[in-house]
DNA sequence: GACTCGAAGTGAGTGGCGCTTACTTGCTGT
DNA sequence: ACAGCAAGTAAGCGCCACTCACTTCGAGTC
């Protein structure tokens, strides 16, 4: 990250480079401790560049949301087919890989959800988060074979999601003081899944 | 609320109307879309009178998490007693009262998670969130009888505390489609609680 | 290769915020 | 009657999001 002033009158990328600025912020200063401002600072720009490439901060905090999401996802798709072994394997998998990335990029976990100010309906979003269920909803399909229908897919992913949504925030949160080590957590997740998988 | 200018110099007890003000505050622009500034005006003193009672906006937020967590615990102690019939009616009526506060309490309920700025550990916010979770451990013990030890107990209560909270996040976060009416969400309480609790 | 036009920068300014400071008010205990 | 202190005020500071009028510079055209 470039906080060196830039030799170039223009920036190159600054879209991008805002974008990822404000990714570490986030995780500097957390979900609301930081500001646009010092992100153009630290870019090198003044306060006002910014807003040649963003109508207004929420847009540029919804841009690193959903690259968050996007990020994510990716990681919960490489999870998922990397597990094997177990038929719940994936599904266990997925699950840690979602309490993961919500300990390793807290600020923006956090801004993937709670960023309900003007996005309520924004379809991007859903979208974006949507992608993100369907491995979920994929690998559950997987676990239980074409017999039941796609309601009951629906049923079940949502359950999963539920809890492992739930885990997640009460962790980073710190709000449970159980504190599970890796094992022990792998062992409730797989509790979990094979609770709500089950008959 | 008296939005009307006070007659007198002092206000009477501004500490509490600044903490209810707040709360309404929360409510209608969102957890993070009030000021201390507005608060003031609506409780009609000036912008500096806050700072009397709390020592930073932090404070003042922290309250109203307080409380709110106070509330909630209330009225979840309410539902479980008033719960007959079905021995894991108490636990199903804990899950729809937490999702409840959630949905009618948006704001606030917001705020009582994700308060982790300067509250990481913070020992009275810790105490009243504990006092929460043992009206769910009493009634996990209520259902399991005396055999289990209390680890087991803490185990299911936090499965259990798991999943609703990432239901009610994700409800008010509106991060699904299924929208259930309140009977499909009761039915869908009570097939995770049986799943939670059996064996 | 000069010219122009627009995208991407700048710097100064606005209003609102959190919070502090120095001062005032008026209730309460003696 | 009065002292002292808790609880208010107005003014001001620095930071923020965001705007506006202006400047820079690179890409496309002739």
């Amino acid at each position: 990250m470039e906080t060196i002033p830039r030799t170039q009158y223009h920036h190159g990328d600054l879209r991008a480079h805002l974008v990822e600025t404000v990714r570490i912020l986030v995780e500097e200063k957390g979900a609301d401790g930081f500001s646009i401002s010092e992100a153009a600072r630290r870019a090198g720009v003044s306060s006002a560049a910014p807003y040649k490439h963003f109508s207004d901060r929420g847009q540029i905090v919804r841009a690193v949301a959903l690259a968050g999401i996007d990020r994510m996802r990716d990681q919960m798709d490489a999870a998922a087919k990397a597990a094997t072994g177990d038929p719940l394997a994936p599904i266990m998998a997925l699950g840690l890989c979602y309490a993961n990335f919500a300990r390793t990029e807290q600020g923006v976990f956090r801004l993937m959800f709670g960023l309900t100010k003007g996005h309520e309906e924004d379809p991007e979003m859903q979208a974006h988060g949507e992608a993100c269920f369907d491995v979920v909803k994929r690998e559950v399909r997987a676990f239980m074979g074409d017999g039941p229908p796609d309601q009951e897919i629906e049923r079940r992913s949502y359950m999963l999601h539920m809890f492992v949504h739930g885990h997640a925030f009460l962790e980073i949160d710190g709000k449970h003081d159980l504190d599970l080590d890796a094992g022990q957590e792998a062992m409730l997740m797989a509790d979990i899944a094979r609770r709500i998988m089950q008959d």
